[in-house]
DNA sequence: ATCCTCCGTGTAATCGATTCCACGAGGAGG
DNA sequence: CCTCCTCGTGGAATCGATTACACGGAGGAT
């Protein structure tokens, strides 16, 4: 692979020179770029990105640390990143903690040693101290969806509260009046809050949440179908279950299924994230839809603030009920 | 950011043993490597993967670029080949190509300027230059999935022909005789490989694949619906759609939909790739699963023979037909 | 004509590691 | 006691870029 000494060889300049075209730099005369660029062009020369990043001290490249690949709403929010990061000259490195901590660990000491410029954290628990190390050595550093308390780190996020307090309207105007919540992680922010805003918004409608109707998942499919089996063996069953991820909740219908129960009929069924293929399920489920595209691109935009330099808000963006038939009411939008 | 340097006057030694130490080579004195190893934990230092990369020649990173990470195949393609990687001591840094040509060289360009020691690629198109370029540079790479022609790169991907002829003696027991198919573009390899395989295993039955029954969709949703309405516009149309990807299968579903009629009784339906959810559509769709994370696993294994200088095999795994209710039929296998 | 300035370019230091080579000390062998 | 080898360590070159500084020549001002 060429390098800037070959070029300059063959252009019969310096490697300075050579780098100063490359970087347009305004100082060099007209044909001896027309020279140097024709060099570059003959050898096909790219500039090797370590070398500059060493010393440069900067390598144009964003770290993107998320709970999951294969939920959805992780993959939607890595591409939205992905893409404004790209508009804006940096590239992203991915790493998938798979909701457990020692992977994120390992990710996100793999990306602070290939010297990212900045970091963009779903975390996947309340914060290893390696993590709580990184967002106070200062590292440019930006909490998407979920985030940490105790350190001074900008946060875009969804704000659930509207929507899901829309979602309980909904339900009880349907009649439904023993609602259960699936959780996720206790350790998560969205796993706490999600919670709140539920039992907040039952309040309102005089409604309670005991205990037993609380399910602690770990946005797996799985869990959703455990605790939603716990769920059908109380003697009063719930006649709604509200998964706070859209894995859970599929497993939720899974073991409704099972018990040869159906949707909405006998357990109504809601999701907090909407994915594309909720629209094809059987009935279609009625979720709360986040706007995942823009949450990425705001955090990439935050985040590269603070890269370059600049101070960055936090941001707080709100969520909206997608009506569908999984709680019942055939009046609901169209599938 | 402590560096060598640092490490080195901390443990009053020079920066060539510190490194031998980082590296573990053997002659150094045990008690000289308790002091660096101290400092190393006193500092907190890492060694810094740019400047270790500049000087070893290699990044121990390895880049994926696929071709749409919104398709599940995909991230799950990439979930295991992180995984793989991982366990051998490699990072991966994915890239989407999000089906468009330019945008693959984009990444493949920018993951070569970062020195990545192999390339797996799943292509888009059927060769820009710069694929091909790359592709007898010399640099270590490996196609999965999909692969282009004419150069020798080892390839892993699935052999659909044995479960696609399983998938069409599937629908003629359930007496279905008018197929017709939605392929993908004409410059990928699966979707000139997943036509001709299923017009062979028609023959074998004794039925025509006509040309109107043959659509052109792009591997997104909206094509797969664009098709299926010139089919069901057909003066005869097809008592069966078999999607070539799993998001044309749902815009196919879409379509037949909104017409206001239903799967299986009206048409059937069946999908080249299984994800998760298809149990819980409605109804549940009939595919053909590819052995995606062994394809991943294997794929990351030849890459790495040919990085690290052995030689590489290309890999034929084969698919299964798994069957649901979207094709007819009572008896199939459990939801 | 002389001096100063500015322009275009080259030389060399630098980023943070790895690694070849040299060197001094100490032990073994004669 | 001298020589030679081995062991542990340090010095310095190197990877491929960027950039501060120096320098020669041209052109303008006096």
């Amino acid at each position: 692979m060429a390098s800037i000494k070959d070029v300059a060889h063959h252009a019969g300049v310096s490697v300075a020179t050579v780098s100063r075209v490359l970087n347009d730099h305004p100082s060099v005369r007209a044909d001896t770029r027309d020279r140097v660029l024709s060099a570059v062009a003959e050898l096909g020369y790219r500039p090797n990105a370590v070398a500059r990043s060493l010393r440069t001290d900067q390598t144009r490249t964003l770290g993107l640390v998320i709970s999951d690949v294969l939920n959805p709403f992780f993959t939607e929010l890595a591409r939205s990143v992905e893409d404004e990061a790209r508009a804006l000259g940096y590239s992203v490195i991915i790493g998938n903690a798979d909701e457990r901590p020692d992977l994120q660990d390992h990710h996100v000491r793999s990306l602070m040693d290939r010297r990212i410029d900045g970091l963009l954290v779903s975390p996947t628990d309340g914060g290893s101290p390696l993590m709580l190390d990184a967002a106070r050595s200062g590292t440019p550093m930006v909490f998407v969806d979920r985030w940490i308390g105790g350190v001074d780190v900008p946060v875009v996020r969804t704000d659930g509260r509207g929507a899901v307090r829309d979602l309980v309207a909904h339900l009880h105007a349907l009649g439904h009046r023993r609602l259960a919540i699936i959780s996720g992680p206790a350790a998560t922010t969205t796993g706490r809050e999600r919670v709140q805003a539920f039992r907040s918004a039952l309040a309102e409608f005089g409604l309670a949440l005991p205990a037993d109707h609380i399910g602690q998942g770990d946005f797996q499919a799985d869990s959703g179908r455990r605790v939603t089996a716990r769920f059908l063996d109380l003697p009063e069953p719930p006649d709604v279950i509200f998964a706070t991820d859209n894995l859970m909740v599929l497993g939720a219908m899974d073991e409704i299924r099972a018990r040869g129960l159906r949707v909405p009929d006998d357990v109504a069924l809601a999701a907090f994230d909407d994915v594309p293929w909720f629209v094809h399920t059987d009935p279609p489920i009625t979720a709360i839809a986040q706007p995942t595209g823009e949450l990425g691109r705001a955090a990439v935009r935050a985040l590269i603030d603070l890269v370059e330099g600049r101070t960055a808000e936090s941001v707080i963006l709100s969520a909206r009920l997608v009506t569908r038939r999984s709680c019942g009411e055939p009046e609901g939008s169209k599938p």
